[in-house]
DNA sequence: GCCGTTTTCGGCCCGACTGTTTTCAGTCG
């Protein structure tokens, strides 16, 4: 096993972003930037680790989609020098400050590359200093309402490009249908873009909307509650932002073409433009008005329509963002996405025993109100000391309560524990209890210092014991605020493969501690994962949904999630010893 | 800079809106 601090993926793919950054600041070719981008995001959601793919002898860069001999030469000097000369050179070139003029609203790199090279601004500080003074009006291709732009632009560049979590964005999104489903002359509605992919964070919403005349819809749109500005009204498009600083994009469309918007509007930028490219090849043409044969419209009213044009399955959205859907379609067709009805059992949760809300009968109940047909209690161990941790006494109380609840209960209780891994390794309760369990998750609570070395050894050991039957928070996201303790996540999803246990997706919307990727390679290795709430209270249940688009997004099928099945199924399947 | 079952050169998704313009470039999604 390669260990070290060699240079991570996000590292690489966020150097490719800075050079296209520069590139595009210098007005190179668009197509250039391009391809720096697009290798930036292949790199960037790539399963496995590209330092270990330059070290391999079987496999090379340029084998990816989007890296060629040029691009794989730059990622292999990063690999292996940890610098690269290409990016000094831009770096000597151009201030690197000055790419936080491109973060204005409406300020792109032509812009900003006039107000370098003429005013040589070079900070946002040095930006409002010379519009104040009316400098900026003076220049050629900008005027006063550029200068007012750039001005009121200033402090929404500090915080542009926030996202805000798919769960805070989901009551807006409702907020927002509710209200627009007044305007007059609305036919169909629906939001688009990266919440409708299910992505874990939103930028900014999109909605769309069928009606026969945009002004009614428009005005309505105006009178949103929280608008804080109303930044573009054309005829068919309209761009709003909330005083929170999230903005919102309006496009009214004709019922023919609703389908094709969808679809566009959707996207990703990244799946749209392989559609296109697909298209092009049948000399089709695809926009958001639909799918063109010269002059003849072919398909667009609805989205099945538009891909089936194509010769195309209709994408569930979470798909969409030019990962494998193409190749899937093209070869063994689509993966039949879990759904939050497929799930039969929830696997970790809290009780008044230690640090939850709620009871253990409240809980029960709570389960038994979402048709659950199986949960685990799992109460953390005797070293949370913080949460008042369970000892063996204490447990055996639990489950002793449990028996008397099983008897007259439609829903299956497990008599489980999210048992510690100690500091120094090994686990917190003695081999005999843990035996005893129905269900052993385990994790990590202290020494997350250490070095990402020891704390994947008490991973990886945690794994191999006997008698556990999960992981949770195998990416030591969910530490709280603290910063997340390092892991070699290869190293642990492969072990976990290997031993048959289970890896754990928290369903907690700002928390999820495996991404879609680390999910993705889990699927590819034949893995099975696990999703489970961790619910401190009869409501945090309810998080069940986030798990599953993050499931679906990773293109999980149900045989893929393990509680998709009845519990009796599910543990004959789990590499764990039987007592 | 990437890519190729028409191509190793010449393409590369496509349209709306704004502001500064005398017909369009820049920006955005």
């Amino acid at each position: 096993m390669c260990g070290g601090n060699s240079v991570t993926n996000d590292q690489i793919a966020d150097v490719l972003d800075q050079v296209a950054d520069l590139l595009e600041f210098e007005g190179a070719n668009p197509f250039r930037i391009r391809a720096y981008r697009g290798g930036s995001r292949v790199v960037r959601e790539l399963s496995e680790s590209v330092a270990s793919l330059v070290a391999g002898p079987d496999r090379k860069l340029t084998d990816l989609a989007g890296i060629g001999k040029d691009l794989s030469e730059k990622i292999e000097t990063l690999v292996t020098t940890e610098g690269l000369p290409f990016l000094d050179e831009l770096l000597e070139r151009i201030p690197e400050s000055v790419l936080s003029l491109m973060r204005i609203p409406g300020l792109g790199p032509k812009k900003a590359a006039v107000l370098y090279r003429e005013l040589e601004i070079t900070t946002l500080d040095q930006l409002r200093a010379a519009c104040e003074a009316g400098k900026v009006r003076e220049l050629k291709g900008f005027a006063a309402k550029t200068e007012q732009t750039i001005l009121a632009g200033i402090d929404l560049a500090a915080s542009a490009g926030e996202r805000i979590y798919w769960a805070e964005a989901e009551p807006l999104v409702e907020a927002l249908l509710q209200h627009m489903q007044n305007a007059k002359g609305v036919r169909q509605m629906e939001i688009a873009g990266s919440f409708r992919r299910g992505r874990e964070t939103v930028g900014d919403l999109d909605l769309l909307v069928d009606a026969e005349d945009s002004a009614p819809v428009m005005d309505r749109f105006a009178a949103f509650e929280g608008i804080a500005e109303v930044i573009a009204r054309g005829e068919t498009k309209m761009s709003i932002r909330l005083e929170s600083g999230l903005s919102i994009d309006l496009r009214v469309v004709p019922t023919e073409s609703f389908g094709a918007a969808l679809q566009y509007f959707t996207g990703s930028k990244a799946h749209n433009v392989h559609l296109r490219g697909m298209a092009r090849k049948q000399q089709l043409k695809i926009n958001e008005y639909g799918v063109f044969r010269g002059e003849e419209q072919i398909a667009g009213a609805t989205e099945e329509e538009v891909y089936a044009a194509l010769d195309l399955p209709r994408f569930p959205p979470e798909l969409r963002e030019d990962r494998q859907e193409f190749a899937w379609a093209a070869d063994e067709g689509l993966p039949e996405l879990v759904t939050l009805e497929d799930i039969r059992g929830d696997l970790h949760m809290h009780t008044t025993a230690t640090d939850g809300k709620n009871s253990l009968e409240e809980m029960v109940e709570a389960a038994r109100e979402r048709g659950l047909a199986y949960i685990a209690i799992t109460d953390h161990s005797q070293r949370v000391t913080m949460a008042h941790g369970l000892d063996p006494e204490r447990l055996c109380a639990q489950w002793e309560r449990i028996d008397a609840l099983n008897a007259d209960t439609e829903v299956e209780i497990l008599k489980g524990i999210e048992c510690d891994i100690l500091e120094r390794g090994g686990l917190d309760l003695p081999d005999d209890v843990l035996a005893a369990a129905d269900y052993v998750v385990c994790s990590i609570h202290y020494g997350q210092n250490q070095p990402k070395s020891q704390i994947t050894e008490r991973l990886l050991e945690a794994i191999e014991h006997p008698y556990t039957s999960a992981i949770a928070h195998p990416t030591g996201r969910l530490i709280g605020r603290r910063k997340p303790y390092e892991v070699d996540l290869e190293a642990v999803i492969q072990k976990a493969v290997a031993e048959k246990k289970l890896l754990e997706l928290n369903a907690n919307p700002a928390r999820l501690d495996l991404d879609d990727i680390a999910c993705a390679t889990v699927r590819q290795s034949g893995g099975q994962v696990v999703i489970s709430t961790d619910a401190h209270h009869c409501g945090g249940l309810d998080c069940m949904r986030y798990g599953v688009l993050q499931a679906r997004r990773a293109g999980l099928t149900r045989a893929e999630v393990a509680n998709t099945r009845s519990w009796s199924q599910m543990k004959r399947s789990i590499g764990r010893r039987n007592s």
